[in-house]
DNA sequence: CGAGCGCTTGATTGAGTTCAAAAATCGTGG
DNA sequence: CCACGATTTTTGAACTCAATCAAGCGCTCG
């Protein structure tokens, strides 16, 4: 029997002021978005995507936490994107190339999304009174990749753990090491024991 | 004394091209903007940015070849990017973001540049026929930064220098080895035993 | 309570770096 | 066209960081 989750699936407080505040959506454009768009509660676990599905879906967070990763031939998991509350998460080759996504999409804690298809944006480009805001994410999120791509080429392990959770502190508080070990492209061992130097050696 | 380059400032038929036939813009309003675009020529080793530049240029690469890379705290140098003719290359944190540049932008090649400034992005937002190809530029570029974080994830010298070759055959012929190696995240020495241990052993 | 999951710890292995130096290639001026 | 210096690539040996393999611990949840 499943358990009653606490999850209100009738108001959205973070995507509405999402559309309003960010891309200047009108109250009466809002009224009538709303009630179009698909939400979906998923139990930790639970998967929006998988490899090879194509159901060409973005997906808002309204509530909870989502990851993205990737399987490679050795078996091993990478995680590729954390998603929290007010982020997207997708799988680019799926939604904007029409490929068979690459990657799998899954709920880290009992979670709340909003699933966004093409209609949607359609519908949004017409309405939005701040059309240039969508690039800024995109801009924003090539930047965080930049950002990791650095990380990975010139920063040892230790480096990047300590750089990832002075950027990630929330999500790192709410994640088990082994996805922190994913993310950083690490194993679990070697982050057991990075940590275990950080926490000895110094106080910064 | 400089040596004469063959490089015409005059035409841009890489860049007409893009804003014709990718963003729609019409011949008249071609003709109207054609003359206002600043254009640039570079020479090989010349920089187009530094670090802490606050110049806020995209560049379309009319001709040529650039990359752009960071320097970390050891003096190690590592590329983010290059870009062959018909790309762009810019630093996110300066133009987007309005932060100082954290990175350098620099010619491998003598190459011809169009300097893109917020006000061309304002005009052509006017004026574009296709509204959504920067968001579809930008998320293919999102879709291969992921791509390289997988491979740094998940791949090993060898494999990531086959993926590199095969994904960018044409740059792998124009650059020398060790930005190669820089772009891989791994040593000059290194990357010439791959190479080695590739020729000898295998023939795919 | 016991099974499973996540974290830790130790011993060993291996991929890649570092340092040093030789060999090959490129560009330039004579 | 050749020669020279500079840059790039290759090679070798020692070393380092992180992965792997293998146990053991501790907590939680059914």
């Amino acid at each position: 029997m499943k358990r009653e989750k606490c999850i209100n699936k009738t108001f959205t407080p973070n995507f509405d002021l999402y559309l309003k505040a960010k891309l200047g959506i009108s109250e009466d454009n809002l009224a009538r978005l709303v009630p179009l768009l698909k939400k979906e509660i998923v139990n930790k676990n639970d998967f929006l995507v998988r490899e090879g599905d194509n159901s060409r879906y973005e997906f808002f967070v309204e509530r909870g936490l989502l990851r993205s990763y990737t399987i490679d031939q050795d078996g091993k998991h990478h995680i590729i994107q954390f998603a929290p509350e007010n982020s997207f998460i997708s799988d680019r080759s799926n939604v904007y190339l029409n490929e068979p996504s690459m990657s799998f999409i899954e709920a880290i804690e009992d979670s709340y999304v909003i699933k966004l298809d093409d209609k949607y944006n359609q519908f949004i480009k017409d309405i939005s009174a701040n059309k240039e805001y969508n690039e800024i994410i995109l801009n924003k999120y090539i930047r965080n990749l930049e950002g990791r791509v650095n990380g990975l080429l010139c920063a040892k392990a230790k480096d990047r753990y300590l750089q990832f959770i002075s950027h990630y502190s929330k999500i790192s508080l709410r994640v088990p090491q082994w996805m922190i070990a994913s993310y950083l492209g690490i194993t679990r061992e070697t982050l057991s024991r990075v940590r275990k130097e950080i926490a000895t050696n110094n106080f910064v």
